[in-house]
DNA sequence: AGCACTGTTGGATA
DNA sequence: ATATCCAACAGTGC
């Protein structure tokens, strides 16, 4: 489920395997991943061409190609890369990078609901999804936070999956985040005091860096993480009462109703 | 066999 | 303007 961390992870992934090396070929078994680009003009603008480096933003990949425009890649919720010597692909392979001297990379995406793209202006592309700041944006404070939110009626939780709100949080980290910080994942924005906001947006930080710093595995995720636990009804990493799974806004809900009020 | 569930985005609807 | 709901997708489990 690639959040901000998977998405950061991979990015590290793509650095380590495939830069400044030919495009020698494009593969797109599953032209319907493409998004505002049929195959042909999307094989021609990759061809000859080499990956030079990365950015991410929210769950957004850009990988900066030796001249513009640059691809666009989003993993939707099973995507990943695959990068390998051989010949053989992947399952759910949807679009092969081939790099001179037998190396390709795979976006492998199963379910379909990720999208490549390529766009000449990185900045035009954010503004066009309306993406709000990152989660990790240096720039970003506590109180740019709560002022992002201000006004809002909705659920902490539902809003800090708004992408447009803010960027990279989905249903499994916003979890985590609510569980670190101790708030109710139903308890309404305009609820939150100054006090609140800091609380959240530290843990925000601490559980995404963790995260990264863990390679996004949650198997290596600190005994304290929700994320560990989660989907089994089992008992609170902290205080060992019974956790409790409900719907909010449509998406599964996991929290503990003791240390999270 | 058929349905619910999984998580993300975007578009429709209230 | 904001909030909620559903479709899209493929696979798994009941």
């Amino acid at each position: 489920m690639p959040e901000l961390p998977d998405v950061e992870c991979f990015k590290m992934y793509l650095d380590d395997t495939s830069l400044h090396q030919e495009i020698v070929a494009t593969e797109v078994p599953d032209p319907g991943i493409l998004d505002g680009i049929s195959a042909r003009p999307f094989q021609m603008c990759l061809q000859g061409e080499s990956m030079e480096a990365t950015s991410r933003h929210g769950k957004f990949l850009f990988v900066h190609l030796k001249s513009p425009p640059c691809l666009v890649l989003h993993f939707g919720m099973t995507g990943y890369l695959d990068y390998a010597r051989s010949n053989e692909l992947p399952k759910h392979a949807r679009v092969v990078f081939r790099f001179a001297g037998n190396g390709r990379l795979a976006y492998v995406c199963q379910r379909k609901l990720g999208r490549v793209t390529i766009t000449d202006d990185r900045e035009a592309f954010l503004q066009s999804h309306q993406l709000g700041p990152d989660a990790l944006d240096e720039q970003l404070t506590d109180r740019g936070l709560a002022e992002r939110f201000a006004g809002r009626r909705s659920a902490i939780k539902s809003a800090m999956m708004d992408q447009s709100m803010l960027a990279g949080v989905g249903n499994i980290y916003a979890d985590e985040i609510l569980f670190q910080a101790g708030i109710a994942p139903h308890r309404r924005v305009f609820e939150l005091d100054d006090q609140a906001w800091r609380t959240i947006f530290r843990a925000m930080h601490r559980v995404l860096q963790t995260a990264i710093r863990k390679g996004a595995e949650v198997s290596r995720f600190p005994p304290t993480y929700l994320l560990r636990r989660r989907g089994q009804d089992g008992p609170c990493p902290k205080c060992n009462r019974q956790l409790k799974t409900t719907r909010l806004g449509g998406r599964r809900t996991c929290f503990c109703p003791h240390c999270q009020q």
